[in-house]
RNA sequence: GCCCAGAUAGCUCAGUCGGUAGAGCAGAGGACUGAAAAUCCUCGUGUCGAUGGUUCGAUUCCGUCUCUGGGCA
């Protein structure tokens, strides 16, 4: 059974398709692919689904933790490999949907098995970036892992932060764990990707931006503040959160804020293309329609592949 | 009608003590193996409003005109 994947960039509207697909067949179980929809009390900002229509049909990894937890890319590929085995074992169809590309590629292509780090080695690293600037970091990185070191900026904390904790964390390098840790990816898939034109999509960015802030987008961030979240937790990394945050306590033009928040989000779209555009192994769909419709044929098992 | 201030990249503006110009934003391209809605890299020639004058040379100085703000009548 080849594994239908869902995605596209944000506000294309691919979360209908799945769901549409899977109401009119009865036999689906989605699985989303989403870096914040993960989180409880983030739900106009992220787009997700109703619980209506997550009645109709079963979501899964939507709202399975609170907005001060981490997730990951690792954990994501662990919970849905699960999740593919015990639908498929009920009899139904797994629909991957979402639009986090790495998650995708973490099932599709495989990611590397990390085993657990202490997490205090993380902000021990922080610290010292803090401390003595990107700069530092990135030198001792290049001394213990100059392969890796070659590959990324010499300004980017991220990669450099993470290359350094798996090396302290396991005792070798980001390099060498790649090649041990190395896993195949455990099931085929095919990945449709829902394309729309730059320009469209932008207008469409802008108006549900406009609809999010309408539903009471900054009720949802005062309700989270509320309950003691702040702009530090990993959630608050999706776009708008902090943005909103600030705008509670500190005021300011709503506009201000919708417009910025519809330009985050523009951005987002436009590094999602690049993703998209670069994975070979995609088929790109400009009509919805028939990608959906391809969809179904899969799921009724009279198609192989997207 | 008079006075003042503007007119420079799609937008907001900086600048050239006279040698044809540069930032921010917008926009574009790219990277990305456990933070990924994150993080990071690259990309700026435009009749410098029009027209005369001074000058070897004017977008820069001077005159006139046009337009846009603001003020006075």
């Amino acid at each position: 059974m080849i594994i239908p994947i869902i995605t596209g960039p944000t506000s294309s509207g691919k979360s209908s398709i799945a769901y549409n697909a899977g109401l009119k067949t009865n036999k689906v179980e989605i699985i989303s692919a989403d870096a914040f929809q993960v989180y409880k009390g983030l739900d106009i900002g992220t787009a997700k689904v109703s619980m209506q229509e997550r009645q109709q049909v079963k979501h899964h990894l939507i709202d399975i933790i609170n907005p001060d937890e981490c997730y990951s890319a690792g954990m994501f590929r662990f919970q849905a490999e699960k999740l593919i085995e015990d639908i498929l074992n009920r009899g139904n169809i797994p629909v991957i949907a979402g639009g986090t590309g790495l998650y995708i590629k973490s099932l599709t292509e495989g990611i590397f098995n990390c085993p657990d780090i202490d997490e205090n080695i993380r902000k021990d690293l922080q610290i010292k970036l803090e401390k003595n600037g990107i700069e530092s970091l990135y030198n001792e990185l290049k001394s213990v892992d100059a392969e890796y070191a070659a590959k990324i900026s010499s300004n980017d904390p991220v990669r450099t932060v993470r290359a350094l904790e798996v090396y302290y964390g396991l005792g070798m390098t980001f390099t060498q764990a790649h090649k041990k840790y190395a896993v195949k990816p455990k099931y085929k898939y095919s990945i449709g990707v829902l394309w729309i034109e730059r320009s469209k999509l932008y207008e469409k960015i802008n108006e549900r931006t406009r609809q999010m802030w309408e539903m009471g987008w900054d009720k949802e961030v005062e309700t989270l503040l509320n309950l003691g979240y702040n702009a530090d937790c990993p959630s608050f990394r999706a776009i708008g959160y902090k943005l909103i945050a600030d705008y509670i306590t500190n005021g300011g033009r709503s506009d201000d804020v919708i417009n910025k928040i519809a330009q985050e989000t523009r951005h987002f779209a436009k590094r999602q293309f690049t993703w998209f555009r670069h994975r070979y192994n995609v088929i790109m769909y400009e009509d919805k329609e028939k990608l959906e419709n391809n969809l179904i044929e899969i799921i009724n098992g009279k198609r192989s592949s997207l």
